[in-house]
DNA sequence: ATGAAAGCGCTAACAT
DNA sequence: ATGTTAGCGCTTTCAT
C-alpha cells in the first residue's frame, strides 16, 4: 500500500535530487503546485492572473515558479489551448537584402508580444513554399507573414487557410488579402519633386528591367510627375538591369547624347552608384553640374558612393513591423483585409546637397 | 441510450459536414483511424512504420492519412515523445551580411531533416539573449544554434543546457563547446600565396580595426607567411575601419608613401574597393600594376569593384550547414565537441589577372 | 496483428 | 478561494 503511495507521489512530484538536475527534466506546473502547497489548477490559475485567489496565493506560487525557473511547457499549453504564440515567416525568394529588414521588423514586433517565429525560406521553389506551409499548419502556427523580394503581386499562397495571412513587401493578388507593401510611387514622386525643387529641369532616369514591376511604376510616376509640372524627361526612361555596370553604362549613353541633363534619378542605389562613377571620371560634379537620386537606401551603396547618395528609403523594417502588428490583430479577431500602402522618405545626401 | 453513443462518437470522429470544413478542425489521428477502419493506436504505427502490422493495413491507414490531408499536431507528438523537432537560432549581433549565409545554411541542412527553425535576434543584447533561450527552452526546442558577427571567441550562452548548442562563425571560449568556424588564417595565407605565384613581392595589408580579432588574426598569418618566405609587408600593416573610405585613405597613403607596391591584400572586400578607386583614379592599373585581394567575397563588393575582385570566401553558407548537422548529431546522441575551423577558398577574379 | 488504456503538462469547467 | 477532473492529440506499453 505504501509502495504505491510513493510511486503516485513521484509520478506526481519529484524528489529534492531530482528537481536539482533539473538538466534532466524541466519543472513543471505539479512542481512549483507542491512547492507553493497547492494544486495544479491553482498555481495555473495564480500564474496566469486568472480566477479569483488570495493575493498571497499568487505570491507564494510566482515565488515557488521563480524558485524553480518555470517556465511552462509551450507544448503542452498549445494542445489544450489551441494557440501557440507562434508564428510561420517564409520568404518566398531567399533571404536577402530585402527580406532581412522585413524579417527584422516582423520578428521585433511578434517577439515584443511574446510570439516566436518559425523561419522559413521558400528559395522561389513552389514545391518548397507547399512543403513549408503544410509543416506549418502542421505545427498549429496561428498565424502567416508572406515575404518576398519582388513587389509585383502573386498569387495566394493557399486559398481558405485555417490562419490568417499577411503579406509584407509583396502583395497577393487577392485584393481582400491583408498586403502592407511600399507605396513605390510615391517614392518616385518625392525623388522627382525634390530634384523640382533645387531646380533641376533636364532629369534622366536610369533603372531596371521594363518587366520589372517596381522599375515600371517607378518609371511611370517619375513620367506622370514630370509631365504634371509641364516636363518631360529629357531622354525617355532608360531601362536595362539592377546593377552598377548598367549605370556605368547609362551614364556613358548619356554623356554621348547631344542632350544636357542636370539630374538623374535612378531606380536603384546601385545604379545610382555606377552612373556616379562613370560622370565623375567624365569631370562631372556632383551635385553641381548634375544632381543624383537612387532608390533603396542601401547603407552600403548611399556610404559608398562619391559623393554620398540621396536616396529614397522604402522602410522596409516598418513594412515588416507592420505586417507582424497587423497580423497580430487578426490573429486577435480584427483582421484589416486589403492592400496597405506605406509611404517612402526621402534620405537627402550630398549627391544633392544645394550648392 | 442511442443519444450517448451518438454524441461520443461525435467527440471521437467528426461528421462528414465537418471533415469538409477542415479549416475549422485539422483531420487528427483518429479520424485517419476511424477512415481506415482501426484503432488510433493503430493508425499511429501505421503512420510511423513501427509496430508489426499487416501491409494491407498499413496501406489502408496512409490512403485515409492521404485522403485526409492528415498531418498530425506537432505540439501533441511533442508532449508525447518530449521531441519537437525544432531548433532556435539565436544571432547575436543583429541579422546582417554575415548571418544571413549562416542561417540559410543551417536552414537548409535543418530543414533537410524535417526540423524547423525558431528565428532570434538578439541585437547584441543580453538582456535580449537571455529572454530568447528561456523563450527557446520553454518551447523544448531540441537544441540551438549561436551565431553572431565576430568571429571572437564569447563565453558561452549558458552552462549546462538541457539541449545541446553549436555555434557557428562566432566560437564559445569555452573549448569544450562545439564551435564551427572559418579558419581566417588559412583564408590570409591563401591570399599571399596567391600573390607571391603572381611573383608579386613588395606586398601591402589594408586592414580593419586592430581590436578587431579578425583583424589582427589575417594581419599576423599574412605578416607569417610572408616572412616564412622571406619576405616583409612594404609597409606595416594599416589597421583601420572596415569601409570603402578607409580603403580608399589608406591608398592615399600608399601612392604619397615614396616605397613602391606591386599588390595590396586587404582584410574586406570593402576596403578593397576603395584602395581599388583611388589607385585607378591615380593611374594605376589593376593587375598591371597592383593586384588586388579582398576578403568576405561579398556579391556586390566584388562585383561592383573595377575591376572584379579577386577575394576570400569563408563559405559562411558551408559553415551554417555544417553547424546545422552537427547539432543534429548532436541531437542524435552524436556530439562532436570542440572548435571545428572549416577553409577558406581564394575566388580569382580579374583584380589579379596574369597579364 | 490489432485494440485498449494510460499518460505527456497544461488549462478550464465544475465542485466544494 | 481552492481542489478535482476531464480532456487536448498523440505515442506507447500491455492485453488480447
Amino acid at each position: 500500500m505504501s509502495t504505491v503511495l510513493v510511486r503516485f507521489s513521484e509520478a506526481r512530484t519529484r524528489t529534492p535530487e531530482e528537481t536539482l538536475r533539473k538538466i534532466e527534466r524541466p519543472p513543471t506546473i505539479t512542481d512549483v503546485a507542491a512547492l507553493a502547497g497547492v494544486s495544479a489548477g491553482t498555481a495555473s490559475k495564480a500564474l496566469n492572473g486568472r480566477g479569483a485567489l488570495r493575493p498571497e496565493t499568487r505570491q507564494r506560487v510566482h515565488q515557488a515558479a521563480e524558485q524553480l525557473g518555470f517556465t511552462g511547457n509551450a507544448a503542452a499549453r498549445a494542445l489544450g489551448t489551441g494557440r501557440t504564440y507562434t508564428v510561420g515567416m517564409i520568404t518566398t525568394d531567399s533571404i536577402g537584402r530585402f527580406s532581412i529588414p522585413l524579417m527584422m521588423g516582423a520578428e521585433d514586433a511578434l517577439g515584443a508580444g511574446r510570439v516566436s517565429v518559425f523561419l522559413c525560406d521558400a528559395r522561389d521553389d513552389p514545391i518548397r513554399e507547399q512543403y513549408y506551409l503544410r509543416t506549418l499548419l502542421s505545427r498549429n502556427v496561428d498565424g502567416l507573414i508572406v515575404t518576398g523580394r519582388r513587389t509585383q503581386a502573386r498569387p495566394p499562397i493557399a486559398t481558405s487557410l485555417p490562419v490568417p495571412v499577411v503579406y509584407a513587401f509583396i502583395s497577393s493578388d487577392d485584393p481582400a488579402d491583408c498586403s502592407v507593401v511600399p507605396d513605390e510611387a510615391d517614392g518616385a514622386e518625392r525623388a522627382i519633386r525634390h530634384l523640382l525643387s533645387l531646380g533641376r529641369r533636364r532629369i534622366a532616369h536610369v533603372t531596371g528591367p521594363e518587366h520589372h514591376h517596381s522599375a515600371r511604376v517607378r518609371a511611370g510616376t517619375t513620367e506622370d510627375t514630370l509631365a504634371g509640372e509641364g516636363l518631360a524627361l529629357v531622354v525617355p526612361t532608360m531601362f536595362g538591369e539592377w546593377s552598377e555596370a548598367w549605370g556605368r553604362q547609362a551614364a556613358g549613353i548619356l554623356l554621348s547624347t547631344a542632350t544636357g541633363f542636370d539630374a538623374v534619378f535612378c531606380g536603384s542605389d546601385q545604379i545610382a552608384r555606377g552612373v556616379a562613377e562613370t560622370l565623375r571620371a567624365a569631370g562631372r560634379h556632383i551635385p553641381q553640374d548634375v544632381a543624383l537620386v537612387g532608390f533603396d537606401n542601401w547603407d552600403v551603396m548611399v556610404d559608398g558612393c562619391q559623393p554620398p547618395l540621396t536616396s529614397i528609403d522604402m522602410d522596409l523594417e516598418g513594412i515588416g513591423r507592420t505586417a507582424a502588428e497587423m497580423l497580430l490583430d487578426a490573429i486577435n479577431g480584427s483582421p484589416v483585409p486589403g492592400r496597405h500602402r506605406r509611404p517612402c522618405r526621402l534620405v537627402p545626401r550630398t549627391s544633392t546637397a544645394v550648392g
